[in-house]
DNA sequence: GAGTGGTCTAGACCACGGA
DNA sequence: CCGTGGTCTAGACCACTCC
């Protein structure tokens, strides 16, 4: 059963996508929407909030909410997503190929992020995405086994996002992502369509469960003119 | 008249960071803050979603609200900062120096990034950022004559943002960034210290007031191993 | 003045975690 | 079982925009 705010927030953000009210007009004030959906003010605002926060409305008091044009922010890629979320998003022609998959012990350095032992097992997992016939990505993600007891070639040419939510019911909750760029490694330039390129950027990202558990490290290492990222952020605590 | 929710949220943010609350331990719970506070349970649950929003907590149901670990995260730079702010919180050896400052019409490139026609007078403000001695990052921003119609060298020395948020009393309430990379300019090679470096980290922000005119295009170009950027994401939709 | 969003109250019931 | 956070209601008063 959908929570009444999430049914509105998506009914909403599928109308907005839609059309239905294009960039610059305006929503049904907060009344006319609590009439309609027979819930009180409270439950709808919470729903309106999520659209501000998402960068789909700006709220002006004594106005109304106001839709803003996203059609140039394209994908709100900011958020966790998958590369397979991702590239069907985009409508982009892309490949995964896995390069290898094992079970390790950490080192030293990778216990580190994993905030882990060097002596519980983890599992590599190196993956290449190849967009119009180039190999632009370089996908190094590093998984606590105790977490992901199983795993396949199979899993990983799809998604092992999908999988850890749905196969294993494990609910991730937040990220921290870290962007910087680095010189091109040897393994960057083996696997990798670099060209002239000397330096990749590399988005490192710690995910986590709802538990607060670290589950994931992972590197992305991109092809400098292949790389983009668009950020929504607000100055204001919402209100 | 400060509000409670943001009197609450700023005392707990400060307490965190002083440490009274360390990292994985538990935050008082919605009802004690309520009786402390003498508030209501909603106004408290106010507070602490935007400590949740903001990476400070993880709210966890039938447990309370635990302490995340900011200490790898630095800053929460993600979010709409300005230099002179960024380099304050980080004990920067940081310096600005205006390479130009000029009243022009757009071109249409600008004239599209700005949203405002060519005949439309703008600023533009070209800056060198200097860390340790090395000139490291080239910010040009391009701000909007009728909304902004002096500006001085000296403002710009100093923060562009304090003095239209003080002085002018515009509200900037949000923005949207693009992260990318860039082969480095003729320009991008004068004036930075690029070293070997044929490629620059190329941040485009769009600044937006709350009434959700756009006031201010800005393009950040860094020097690739000078750049960080660390952004905090949550993947559910807040509670 | 009428309508908008911003803040707040005082209740209620539910789902979940831990002892 | 009790205490936690998650959702929701039905009111209230205020600040602001627009006419």
């Amino acid at each position: 059963m959908k929570s009444i705010y999430k049914e509105i927030y998506d009914d909403l953000v599928r109308d907005i996508e839609a059309g239905k009210y294009g960039p610059n007009t305006l929503l049904p004030s907060e009344n006319e929407l609590m009439n309609y959906y027979d819930t009180s003010r409270q439950t709808v605002r919470k729903a309106l909030n999520h659209l501000s926060q998402d960068g789909y409305i700006q709220k002006i008091r004594g106005k109304g909410s106001v839709v803003l044009d996203r059609s140039s922010l394209d994908f709100p890629l900011s958020w966790l997503a998958s590369f397979k979320e991702l590239s069907n998003k985009m409508n982009i022609n892309a490949k995964t190929k896995v390069h290898s998959l094992k079970i390790m012990e950490p080192t030293p350095t990778l216990a580190e992020h994993l905030q882990t032992g060097t002596d519980k097992e983890i599992w590599e997992v190196v993956r290449v995405r190849n967009i119009d016939g180039q190999n632009v990505i370089l996908d190094k993600d590093y998984i606590k086994r105790d977490l992901v007891p199983n795993l396949t070639i199979k899993t990983c040419e799809q998604s092992i996002f999908e999988f850890i939510e749905k196969e294993l019911n494990l609910e991730i909750s937040y990220a921290k992502k870290v962007f910087s760029a680095q010189d091109a490694t040897k393994e960057d330039k083996e696997l990798l369509d670099l060209k002239h390129y000397n330096v990749v950027i590399v988005v490192q990202n710690y995910i986590y469960l709802k538990d607060t558990t670290l589950l994931q490290y992972t590197e992305s290492r991109h092809r400098p003119d292949k790389f983009k990222f668009i950020d929504f952020a607000r100055r204001e605590l919402n209100k």
